[in-house]
DNA sequence: AAAAATCCCAACCGCCAAACA
DNA sequence: TTGTTTGGCGGTTGGGATTTT
């Protein structure tokens, strides 16, 4: 049967919110504060019902929200945070079985003629209140609209402008322009998961720090281009004739110690990077802050984040 | 000018995990 | 340990606004 609703509908307003509800809803919460939203409604005398409410005060009426456009620079940082935290990570043994085989099989059909994007196609699982949480003011409610309207458009355009530039034939241009269909439900990663990962490293890579992007890419097996600590937009364009990557090579790309997870995702604070200068990329300062704060060489997980988010140029 | 099509976004829905009893 | 409640998430929908025909 399911879980009962989280209140009767009988009797409910639904639909947009009046002036005066709003006005009712603000009032009760500045003087009862947050929380308990399903008792909310009854004692705060509202017609709704009580995640209705919680939703209607954290998109809208919360004083700290910014409204109006997004600017080019919280675009910006939402496209590199998609790209960054988009692609969920996916916990529980089954998922991390999935997102392996996902990786070795990417990497190994990249290494044939034509390589098909798996990751890229993961991104369609997004992690919005995250990316939310960097943006001040802003909502994952707002994101989620935002990039569903303009950049996932924009996302999926350039994949088809993409085939049609590679001359493939329209209908094999049209199912690469289709999302694969790897979607997982609704999960939340509150547990704390560790990857437990040998301690073995490949020192030429982490000590890649000091390295020019020349040698860099060289040892990486990647293309001339800029470092992460490159003041440039920090493009990766890993060639489909450089693909001589190996499995191993991609699990090394993980050799990050013993990591939680969650803690670094939640560790850097996109919200500054946002403030300061625009040339300086928000990824680039995650992974200098999670070196710099954690003390953790990040370059190689680095390096794997700007392998497989390298593609960037589908937002042209 | 009007109808149709498209866009946009607030609101809703169902699911999940943590917290609690 | 088990069942229930609560808060939170991402996906989807409905309807008003805007653009196109």
């Amino acid at each position: 049967m399911g879980r009962s609703p989280c209140c009767s509908k009988e009797g409910l307003n639904r639909g947009a919110w009046t002036a005066q509800e709003d006005k009712i809803l603000c009032d009760y919460i500045k003087a009862h504060g947050e929380g308990r939203w399903r008792n909310l409604p009854k004692r705060a005398g509202l017609k709704r019902c009580g995640k209705s409410c919680r939703l209607r005060w954290l998109n809208y009426l919360r004083p700290d929200i910014k409204r109006g456009n997004i600017s080019p620079d919280e675009e910006e940082l939402i496209i590199r945070l998609h790209k960054l935290l988009g692609n969920r990570f996916l916990f529980g043994l089954t998922q991390i079985i999935i997102v392996s085989c996902l990786v070795i099989g990417h990497f190994f059909l990249r290494a044939g003629s034509q390589s098909y994007d798996f990751l890229s196609s993961l991104s369609l699982i997004s992690r919005w209140s995250l990316i939310a949480g960097r943006l001040p003011g802003r909502t994952d409610n707002e994101i989620k609209n935002y990039w569903n309207t303009n950049l996932g458009k924009r996302h999926q355009d350039h994949h088809a402008s993409d085939d049609r530039s590679t001359k493939l034939p329209l209908d094999t241009a049209k199912k690469r322009a289709e999302p694969v269909a790897v979607r997982t439900k609704a999960l939340k990663c509150s547990k704390q998961v560790f990857l437990k990962v040998s301690r073995a490293e490949t020192p030429d890579r982490l000590n890649s720090n000091q390295t020019s992007s020349e040698t860099r890419d060289h040892q990486t097996n990647m293309p001339p281009g800029p470092n992460p600590g490159d003041s440039n937009n920090g493009q990766s364009s890993l060639t489909n004739s450089e693909d001589n990557i190996s499995a191993d090579d991609s699990m090394l790309d993980f050799n990050i110690g013993e990591l939680c997870l969650s803690d670094l995702l939640n560790f850097a604070d996109f919200s500054t990077s946002l403030a300061c200068s625009s040339d300086h990329q928000p990824d680039v300062m995650l992974y200098e802050e999670l070196e710099t704060n954690v003390g953790l060489n990040m370059h190689p997980f680095a390096s794997f984040l700007d392998y497989y988010t390298g593609e960037d140029q589908w937002l042209g």
